[in-house]
DNA sequence: AAGCCAACGTAAAGGTTGTGTAAAGGACTG
DNA sequence: CAGTCCTTTACACAACCTTTACGTTGGCTT
């Protein structure tokens, strides 16, 4: 069960928000002060927070920072309209994302699943047991940080290595380009940004000196895929 | 019981859309101002609105769109005549349908059911533990957003793939070209409007590659329905 | 039964959008 | 300040969706 906590001073709308998630099947539980929500949130017992930033007595900022030498929780900051400075700060201080007020329930619930899909990426990601496998002609080696095509290492960048570590560990699965560039790249993906296109370009390139097979696929509007050769 | 609430300052016109409605068996309460209007429809205590634009005191897309920050209950806009504006806008406001006036209780009966009935279709999609089923030698892997015939797995589009799903969650039913075209194209069906037919030709000519059988029933005048095997 | 017409099937053309990639531009590092 | 890496720019292309056009089908009228 996928638990949900809430700092909002703003009582109506966190009951708002309460039957939203409750309907879709998410446990709630609304805080409307920062320091108790600090807390809770501390506790681990949330899979997800939802943290305006203006809060009385504490400043949500503020609960975000300390929250972070404590937690990697994830957290969604709410902002007032035009806050963008705090956006940013929001961000840069490890908020995963934020919503600008008013928002609707559609987009809230749209974002949190977002949130929560990524966490699944990277806690799938985490899983030491898969330190090496292989795929399809593939051979991922965690330990040194490094993927091999037949006996060939990879020479890749930071970068593109991430990338490929992502396709690799979910081989067969769709992964969105959107998620791709918030886990490898660390931001947004924005209209026009072209330079996720651009190493998985180069990474095609590079594995395609070793081996011509296809083994990243796109699937337009979609993601890519790495191909698992035969079931 | 289905609730309806109706949004419009002619009272006249509230009292006679009450009696019809009634008939039909359907709950009915109507309001003349926009804001009680808004309270109530927030309540989310009704199934369907029916939405006047032009209100003293606050205007219907003003409504519509604070309700929208708050709901996602389905909304019928009733627009004066030659309101073409409006319903443009309305309709990119989140309504999900517009009725001119004047308009024959007839044809309000026939949108409402049109709409409520399309919201149990987005509902049923949504039921997650149908993730993966079987229809007929087709089986939907909804995870990998994937169909199989056989062991064969289709290359679609991501529309095809909407329209193909839709069909497989509803298999046995009838789906009018209306309901797949606003859920999976994502806009009103036009007059001759063809793209939707050639999406289906497509899928019917890609399921063909594999297995010749009929999948997929044109009923003429009604949709398309997605034959069962057999009982 | 013939004829009409609206709905449908589909090939081909048209237009739009997302993607591939070379090359140039920045940013950072040692 | 040279080298490496990431990003942006620019253009080409391919995939996709829609439109057009014409043929076919099925229901309805006369």
């Amino acid at each position: 069960m996928t638990s949900i906590l809430m700092i909002d001073d703003d009582v109506a709308l966190t009951q708002l928000v309460a039957e939203y998630l409750q309907l879709d099947g998410y446990q709630f539980k609304a805080v409307h002060q920062g320091p108790e929500g600090l807390e809770l949130a501390k506790s681990n017992t949330f899979q997800l927070v939802l943290l305006d930033i203006m809060l009385p007595g504490m400043d949500g900022l503020t609960v975000l920072k300390q929250l972070r030498q404590h937690s990697y929780c994830p957290v969604l900051m709410l902002t007032a309209r035009g806050d963008e400075i705090d956006k940013v700060v929001g961000l840069e201080l490890g908020a995963d994302d934020y919503l600008a007020k008013p928002f609707s329930p559609r987009e809230l619930v749209a974002r949190i699943k977002a949130i929560l899909r990524r966490v699944e990426l990277i806690q799938h990601q985490q899983q030491p047991q898969l330190s090496a496998l292989q795929v399809n002609g593939l051979r991922l080696d965690s330990a040194k940080r490094q993927v091999l095509v037949g006996e060939q290492p990879l020479i890749l960048t930071a970068t593109e290595y991430q990338i490929l570590e992502l396709l690799l560990r979910h081989a067969g699965d769709v992964v969105s380009k959107e998620d791709l560039s918030q886990l490898a790249l660390g931001k947004r993906l924005q209209l026009y940004d072209r330079s996720l296109d651009m190493h998985i370009s180069n990474i095609r390139k590079k594995i395609a000196q070793y081996d011509e097979g296809e083994k990243i696929q796109t699937l337009r509007g979609l993601g890519y895929v790495l191909l698992e050769g035969e079931q």
